[in-house]
DNA sequence: GTACGTGCAAAGGGTTTGCAGCCGC
DNA sequence: GCGGCTGCAAACCCTTTGCACGTAC
């Protein structure tokens, strides 16, 4: 059974009929070597020796996310940002307003609370996000 | 001593030495006028009888932003959504994926185990965003 | 060989901006 | 009257899409 990320990947590709190709094999290996977060063009940037198109890089970022290996994040900008999943744990984030600096941190209680709250409302819970907005150590002195 | 949005919003106006226009008085009374969630055409809309444009629309909503009267939520598209701010206590969103329905909840917990957090990082914590994604009661059954 | 995947360029949608005229102070 | 505010339209940026060609199977 594989537990690599692109193996993974291409049996999830295999599973539900979509053609395994080298392009796609590409992307998936450049996201899990991303560390932290990243967005399309830095992805796509950091592909620029493959040359592959930000639209196929879209499309991708889309497909993994259907899959469960990319989760969207949003840091409060207008564009979306990425970051890969396999082998994490929940975490949450708090992001600096001023450098944009994201600090990650378990958020385990958070979930067993909205766990709760969800079941109070009859609501089925896939995914929590749980971020704090403000000033990190460094950005607080120089206000 | 103002109580009134409109009111506190033009004291606002006043101490920065903004101008205080008819045209931000009308967006802010259709503001707080509003309820739950809003977007900037959706305002924009309710406001056609004022013929505003949507750039004023956007100016203004990033005052009041700015003001604290207005907060900037995601809801996972692509596009900004908003609800004002004042008089409501904290609270977190539950989201479903499928109607879009919104349902809130207290968060003061949230807060709670997030101030923790950020004093542990010597963060300081400005605003918190506790969301969870999934399928409400009437969705759940037609999935 | 067929259907799906890709690159390219153009379109799309939400948001911001430059500028000329308007209005609060 | 001056400087900030507004409407308009164009510009912007990120993202999606149509189409012709390429590639997996």
């Amino acid at each position: 059974m594989a537990t690599q990320p692109e193996e993974l990947f291409v049996e999830f590709l295999r599973r539900r009929g979509f053609n395994i190709t080298s392009t796609r094999r590409k992307i998936v290996r450049k996201v899990f070597s991303m560390h932290g977060h990243f967005d399309a063009t830095e992805l796509w940037e950091a592909l620029r020796d493959d040359k592959v198109s930000i639209a196929t890089v879209y499309r991708t970022l889309d497909l993994l996310e259907r899959a469960g290996f990319v989760r969207r994040v949003s840091f409060g900008e207008a564009h979306a940002h990425y970051e890969h999943v396999l082998g994490r744990n929940d975490h949450g984030h708090l992001v600096c307003r001023r450098c944009g600096k994201v600090i990650e941190f378990g958020s385990a209680r958070f979930r067993t609370l909205l766990n709760e709250i969800a079941e109070k409302n009859e609501f089925e819970l896939q995914e929590a996000v749980i971020q704090g907005f403000g000033l990190c150590r460094d950005c607080r002195g120089s206000k």
